[in-house]
DNA sequence: TCATATTACTTAATATATTAAATAAATCAA
DNA sequence: TTGATTTATTTAATATATTAAGTAATATGA
């Protein structure tokens, strides 16, 4: 019977693996700031910058426009973020942290930070800083 | 203002990143089988031996057990797999691949190995390897 | 034996992903 | 200038993810 290679050898597994036991180091600590990863990663986005607008933050923040619609929708009516338009082009939706959302953000980075290190401790910098540096290349070149 | 890593230099970031990438190479073909990702891996388990508990299914195709539930059970109206239970422990579920589900493995097999070569080619076969090692030591490092 | 705990899975509730279709504003072409 | 097209976002429908709670079968211990 025709056989497809191992898991071992499966580069979408192992991504999706290694995605899986990264994550799984930050959940706990997003979750008990009320966070989704996703809102994290809206979150995230937004603390680099004044505003920004919706199509830009769905490919920054790696979410597809209709998911990002009810995420957005959630973390305003969390009061973590606003929702505004803009006279010139009245499509567009320009999204920004409220006061409270910076405050969040401010909050998480610390904790985020400090499991980022312990990574490094367990992998090894240098080992994290050549596996990051080799991602950086699969990216640029697989993408479309 | 505390301000996080940039996202060139977030594992979490880069790994979704790359899963997408390498996901998106894959994701058409086995759409055009009429399979959606997760499907996919369960065949995928399921091809590898005669039948698989629940649980065990659940770890090696990395679905939570409450979405292979629901998967299992849309499979199993495609008639692509079948499930039984054992009279030694009726708690337990055993899920097999059916006659049809093992012809529909096969025919993905080849054009899945095929999108495969094309990344290979795409990053260079000593590079993928070297990358798919690290990823092998990062998941053996972070396992809890 | 019988109450308790554990195991294996399912159901439920809420959040997100994916694809297609809809909407509304802006742009373009004749 | 107006009808067609494009752009930016949302809605809809179905599939999956996550966490907690529920159910039924099995194992355990007094």
């Amino acid at each position: 019977m025709a056989k497809l290679r191992n898991i071992n050898r499966s580069l979408p597994m192992q991504l999706l693996l290694a995605r899986e036991s990264t994550m799984s180091l930050f959940r706990p600590m997003l979750r008990s700031f009320g966070l989704t990863d996703q809102q994290w990663r809206v979150l995230r986005v937004l603390a680099g910058c004044d505003y920004v607008e919706a199509f830009e933050l769905s490919q920054r923040s790696m979410i597809l426009p209709p998911s990002l619609t009810r995420i957005v929708k959630n973390l305003e009516e969390d009061r973590l973020v606003k929702r505004t338009t803009v006279s010139e082009d009245q499509r567009k939706v320009l999204i920004t942290l409220t006061a409270k959302g910076s405050r969040k953000y401010k909050q998480v980075v610390p904790e985020s930070e400090k499991i980022y290190r312990s990574i490094e401790k367990k992998l090894g910098k240098r080992e994290l800083d050549d596996l990051l540096k080799q991602l950086v290349i699969l990216n640029k070149n697989l993408e479309n």
